[in-house]
DNA sequence: CGCCGGATTTAA
DNA sequence: TAAATCCGGCGA
């Protein structure tokens, strides 16, 4: 785990970290890096309002919003503070607490994709609004742990922003475990 | 103050 | 391929 780095690298040392709440751990498989003010994807983009002020502040914290009309994305904030630099965290494998993920989920059998996409993330660890800001580093409510990283990372772009400039688009700052079935859309990955 | 559209998921 | 569903940010 190398939150303070640059964007890219913050992203993928997040993957193979795990997300702890109660009985629930998921091992993160999949990352997104968002590159604060200047990166026209980023929910920075429009310099700091109510919504994204986890986002200015230390790393370590979640950044959660709601997404058309009915998704949470939780976000972990990296970089020095100020620079609204943030990961998502886009899947993941059920380590333990399987049981209670299902039930978040509304699922009758683990499945690969169970945890593949950012909404099935955060609805499994039973998140929304009251984890924004939360500190993942500090014991209690939702934690980041250190996990084995992935021995083979794949790389391509972000998915879902299309609002954004060619040049950002174009930007392979979507990271995956190589190894790992919990991924959607892995034909548009390629290794690093 | 109203409109536009989104870092998505699901089912048809 | 489209519907579900809501709120943030921008322009008027």
């Amino acid at each position: 785990m190398n939150l303070l780095a640059a964007p890219a690298t913050a992203a993928r040392s997040l993957l193979g970290q795990l997300l702890v709440r109660g009985d629930v751990t998921l091992r993160i498989t999949e990352v997104e890096a968002y590159g604060g003010p200047a990166d026209s994807a980023s929910h920075a983009r429009h310099g700091r309002t109510a919504r994204n002020a986890p986002m200015w502040g230390p790393p370590g914290r979640a950044y959660l919003y709601f997404c058309y009309g009915m998704h949470w994305m939780l976000n972990v904030v990296t970089g020095p503070e100020g620079e609204a630099l943030a990961v998502l965290i886009r899947s993941a494998e059920v380590l333990t607490g399987l049981d209670t993920v299902l039930r978040r989920r509304k699922a009758t059998q683990a499945t690969p994709t169970l945890c593949a996409g950012p909404g099935k993330v955060a609805q499994a660890l039973g998140l929304d609004r009251t984890f924004d800001g939360h500190d993942l580093l500090a014991p209690g409510g939702l934690e980041l742990r250190d996990g084995p990283s992935p021995e083979r990372i794949v790389a391509g772009p972000r998915l879902g922003i299309g609002f954004a400039t060619a040049e950002d688009q174009a930007r392979p700052w979507r990271f995956a475990d190589g190894d790992s079935r919990a991924v959607l859309q892995r034909k548009a990955l390629a290794p690093t």
